[in-house]
DNA sequence: ACCGGCTGAAAACTTCTGTTTTCAACCTTG
DNA sequence: CAAGGTTGAAAACAGAAGTTTTCAGCCGGT
């Protein structure tokens, strides 16, 4: 009776067992990102369909997800995560900066990185809603930080006498929901307008709701 | 050989076979009306749940609907229905009135129309999302309709120098999605406010991007 | 009272997908 | 080069709904 265990989780056309599953992994996860965002959309795909764009089996897919949600769902917290980068980027670059100016930086380098990729835009805006209550719940925890980073924000502006002061927290939910509502109508094509057409349009609405630059 | 046809489309129960049809496609709707927008929700509701509801058949119930997105779709246009006859309703009461009293008229007749009956409110702004490209559709033709509205008022604003002049198509349409938006967010419960402060919220949106009031 | 349409419940049938299993070919190590 | 893990494709299996059919009983006209 050899050492049978030693080739427990051997190395495999030069890979260790952790490499090629990570592989896998992130091959699943674009033949999704292009399947859910750019082809017939997530409600519409198959756990087949993902395993024949990414040249795997649907084996080999039970033992990287659960369901086909836990797929979207971790798109959801990428394409999330490279927007909220985005805005961290700049952020140290406006923090002198008057109001106007800075809140219209962090807006365009939000929607910069939430929509210059469509496929992001699409899973961001549109493919995420109405799934599931456990995606409604992700959704909620990520607007949540949203609203949390506009309120600071914000509240920094009337500190300084840049904008009226008031409790803006309904203000603040509502503006997130604008910028889900608008942004879900763009990218299912029901706005004719440019990228920079809609940052302005935003821009327009967050900047007269509260009435910044003129803090009376 | 006598006349047999004669039976054909017979009474039963007092009323003709059409009142029959009418009756039973009516308690399809209500127990449909209550599924979708107060117990488990069009995706979670299936025909039998329907069927049971109502107190019919399957059978009845294709003999009423093609199928179950039928149901949904004429419900959305019924509580569309509901909300621009609200509208239409203060139209004449406010047409003489300013600008600023009269936008808040419509818009508060408009949100009570709509969402009133949280049934009304979770179906137009909850349930019919992310459906279907028929829906979809469906709910473009509507939308579509709102903006229309809208871009009259406010070019009637601009006319009367009480919002400065400009294309506000986009701005329209932004409009639009900030309503569905703010009202999805709200109906899911992700918004803690009363239905006046969702009004309140609106209108300032409004009357802030279309600095309306002051005609510069 | 009888015949035939109408009703409502249940069963049967179908389709679509998700999920697991099988198997032959393939690699790596000893 | 033999043994045993690894892979990928296909088949088998399972389950949930949608949809159609059946059937016993009810109703209304002749």
């Amino acid at each position: 009776m050899a050492d049978r265990g030693a080739a427990g989780a051997g190395r495999y056309k030069g890979r260790s067992a952790g490499e090629r599953h990570a592989e896998r992994h992130r091959r699943f996860l674009e033949a999704a990102l292009d399947l859910f965002g750019a082809g017939p959309g997530y409600r519409a795909t198959r756990v087949v369909d993902i395993c024949k764009a990414a040249g795997l089996s649907t084996r080999q897919f039970y033992e990287e997800f659960g369901t086909i949600e836990d797929v979207l769902a971790e798109l959801h917290l990428y394409v999330n995560d490279v927007a909220q980068q985005a805005v961290l980027d700049v952020l140290p670059q406006v923090r002198d900066k008057p109001m106007v100016e800075r809140i219209t930086r962090l807006l365009r380098a939000y929607l910069k990185g939430a929509a210059s990729d469509p496929r992001h835009a699409r899973i961001a805006y549109v493919e995420v809603i109405g799934v599931s209550p456990r995606m409604d719940r992700q959704r909620l925890d990520r607007r949540a930080v949203w609203i949390d980073f506009l309120t600071r924000v914000l509240d920094e502006a009337i500190e300084r006498g840049e904008a009226p002061p008031g409790d803006y927290r309904i203000a603040a939910a509502a503006f997130i929901g604008s910028v889900n509502g608008l942004m879900h109508d763009w990218v299912v094509g029901w706005v004719d307008a440019t990228a920079d057409e809609i940052a302005g349009e935003l821009l327009q609405t967050l900047l007269g709701r509260y009435r910044i630059g003129n803090g009376t």
